[in-house]
DNA sequence: CGTGACATTGAAATGCGTCAAGATGAGTGG
DNA sequence: CCACTCATCTTGACGCATTTCAATGTCACG
């Protein structure tokens, strides 16, 4: 494919058929020809850079957002002035729903990485997906998707002891990025230990001392942002409550 | 209830059309004419009885339901069988949708008092809400807000202090509770302590003194599950982080 | 080589969970 | 009407996990 036009090789690279998150956002289940309907009502935003926001806090709902490259926290603003973590975004995930009440934004979307979204306008999906009921069903699922990531978080949270949070914050993000194709036991965090501390409702101490603790453990080997999943079977257990493994200190000779 | 024609006019009382909670509901905003598509597609269920189930964990998606009276919640059960409350449910809120990303229930509905719903078979929904704008536009509005309601109890479990959660549960239960005609100053509890110490992730026993000590300070006054609240501008401010009053310990006489 | 953001580690204070006992209230049967 | 029981709720005392405060360490970048 020399196309001598490079617009519109760029257009045709970034459309809908030709992305790799085809199977799992918006198009999944669609047969081309509808393909082409959708397409005309996605548009791809500019790259966004780091920090920097998709929407704000009280922005009335034009359009709801998927992540395509990168990824996203979406913070609360309590009134005390400071932020509180209400979700992570990998690529093929759904950020805005919850202006979908009507009362506007309540968390404002941030890209913790150089990153690409796509921009849907409700009121066009809206459209397009009375009339295609392949459409229609799939924004049901990723809908759905998005609630039930909410619903892990909130399973976390609802957690009493700190580890159990961490390890099903781990666990859990291992699968997600396995699902986009990514690497389950070995990845690099987006987020700051801030941002996992608020997403998890604890003390950045406490985050990072969990972390110590599981790489002492020989759970999983930790520098900085990198993280190896070193134990996978014993991280599941951990993260659905099960008591740490006193009898396997591994590599831990006295 | 001697009525001649029972079948009848209990129809037409729980039509959409007839029912208190039209303007919360779906049919909000919808014309007459495209209300008695509605009403076909709507299944009104026979009353539940206290701790009866709506549908249960792994069950696959075929209904959403609004609660029309009473109260539920919905908890998911964890590895160990024990429950854990994910979320408590008015009448006009939905309740199911966690199983629209397709992979079925992930959580059971349970009656908390004698209640009625109204079941929703999604497959007639979507094709009714693809012929109606107003309906689907609704119908995204319901979703959102249902999604805000998992929001706020993500912000309530992520709120470090025992007692900010407690107040934060009940200033948001008034709130809903208002919302649907009824009073945010004086309430019972459909729920248990088990049940708000579960949807809090706190210890039972903690609930019971969040509540001792908001009344000790003046704040509500509590029996058993009836409630009522002295001092709604200062609840509102514990709720949102506020720090308890010191200088007014209320009809505190040694 | 500084400087600032971010992360780890330590020591101390405390709020919450746990265990255990007691109180309350509803339902039942004498 | 009272005595009994069971479920639910409240209260107390204690230990411990987590927060808080403070210091140190690490890395990227100017």
């Amino acid at each position: 494919m020399a196309d001598p036009v490079p617009l519109d090789l760029a257009t045709l690279r970034r459309s809908c058929g030709h992305c790799s998150l085809r199977e799992l956002c918006l198009p999944a289940g669609i047969g081309v020809n509808d393909l082409a309907r959708l397409d005309e009502v996605v548009r791809r935003r500019r790259p966004l850079r780091r920090d920097e926001r998709l929407f704000h806090h009280g922005d009335a709902l034009s359009s709801i957002y998927v992540a395509r490259n990168g990824a996203f926290k979406t913070v609360s603003l309590s009134e005390g002035g400071d932020e509180r973590v209400v979700g992570f975004h990998l690529p093929g995930e759904l950020m805005g729903l919850d202006a979908l009440a009507g009362e506007g934004h309540r968390c404002e979307a941030v890209a913790l990485d150089p990153a690409e979204v796509c921009e849907v306008p409700v009121d066009e999906l809206a459209a397009v997906a009375a009339q295609l009921p392949g459409l229609q069903r799939q924004l049901m699922r990723v809908i759905g998707q998005s609630i039930s990531l909410d619903r892990d978080h909130a399973e976390m949270l609802s957690r009493r002891h700190a580890n159990e949070r961490i390890a099903l914050f781990l666990h859990g993000l291992g699968e997600r990025l396995a699902h986009i194709g990514g690497s389950a036991l070995q990845f690099r965090l987006a987020m700051s230990r801030e941002d996992i501390a608020s997403y998890l409702g604890l003390a950045i101490e406490t985050v990072s001392r969990g972390f110590t603790r599981l790489q002492d453990d020989g759970v999983i080997a930790v520098a900085g942002r990198q993280v190896e999943v070193l134990d996978p079977v014993e991280l599941a257990r951990l993260a659905h409550g099960g008591e740490p493994q006193q009898p396997q200190p591994q590599q831990r000779r006295a």
